[in-house]
DNA sequence: CGGCCGATCCACT
DNA sequence: GTGGATCGGCCGA
């Protein structure tokens, strides 16, 4: 039912996790949790860039439990509690050593829509999924997934749909929420499909 | 050890 | 437009 292929760890592994998060877009993010499967379109990311970047959680190379997820080789989930409250789903890129990861901000479902309503407890509209918190809700993920195996793992992985996401419907504006990141804070890191998601 | 605050969302005014 | 929910990480004392 489903020939789509998962993206393998070379796709995660590479330097520049501004291509990384460029290219996600249109990929499909895909979770099996709870027994129940769903799937979206990812829509929206923001790339962090590691221990120059202020607005990342490695700036100045800290390295804690919670950062330690992002030093390890790209490919695996990076998820943490926000605001107490909100799970936030991030992609771990390039090698080992180095905490680059991207944020996935916003998913288009196209399975398990019944699903992810009742997640939220409510139905859900053909643009939810905007929000990270939201996304992760959807899908049925918390920071108790932290370091799942995108390329390994059963519960959650991305694969290439076959969507194609021209540059001309791609938008590039600073990442949300991060004012705390002084001039870090304007750097065009933000990614988000604008327009329509072309199906081949 | 205490306190502040964050890569957010939603209900309510 | 705004504030409440809710908790772990981090910094300063």
């Amino acid at each position: 039912m489903n020939a789509y292929k998962r993206l393998q760890e070379t796709f995660y592994t590479r330097g520049d996790v501004l291509t990384i998060a460029r290219e996600l877009l249109g990929k499909q993010l895909v979770s099996f949790s709870e027994g129940q499967l769903t799937a979206g379109i990812i829509t929206e990311t923001e790339a962090y860039n590691g221990i120059i970047d202020k607005a990342s959680h490695a700036y100045g190379d800290r390295r804690t439990k919670r950062t330690d997820t992002m030093y390890q080789g790209g490919g695996i989930a990076y998820i943490y509690l926000c605001y107490g409250i909100h799970s936030l789903l991030n992609v771990v890129t390039n090698i080992s050593g180095i905490p680059h990861a991207v944020l996935i901000r916003g998913i288009y479902p196209v399975a398990g829509q019944e699903i992810m309503s009742r997640r939220i407890g409510r139905k859900i509209s053909a643009k939810e999924g905007i929000g990270p918190g939201k996304v992760t809700k959807l899908l049925g993920l918390t920071y108790a997934d932290d370091r799942e195996d995108l390329i390994r793992s059963n519960k959650v992985w991305i694969e290439d749909a076959d969507v194609l996401i021209p540059d001309n419907h791609v938008m590039i504006t600073p990442r949300i929420g991060v004012g705390y990141a002084g001039e870090d804070a304007l750097l065009p890191y933000r990614f988000m499909v604008d327009g329509k998601i072309i199906k081949l």
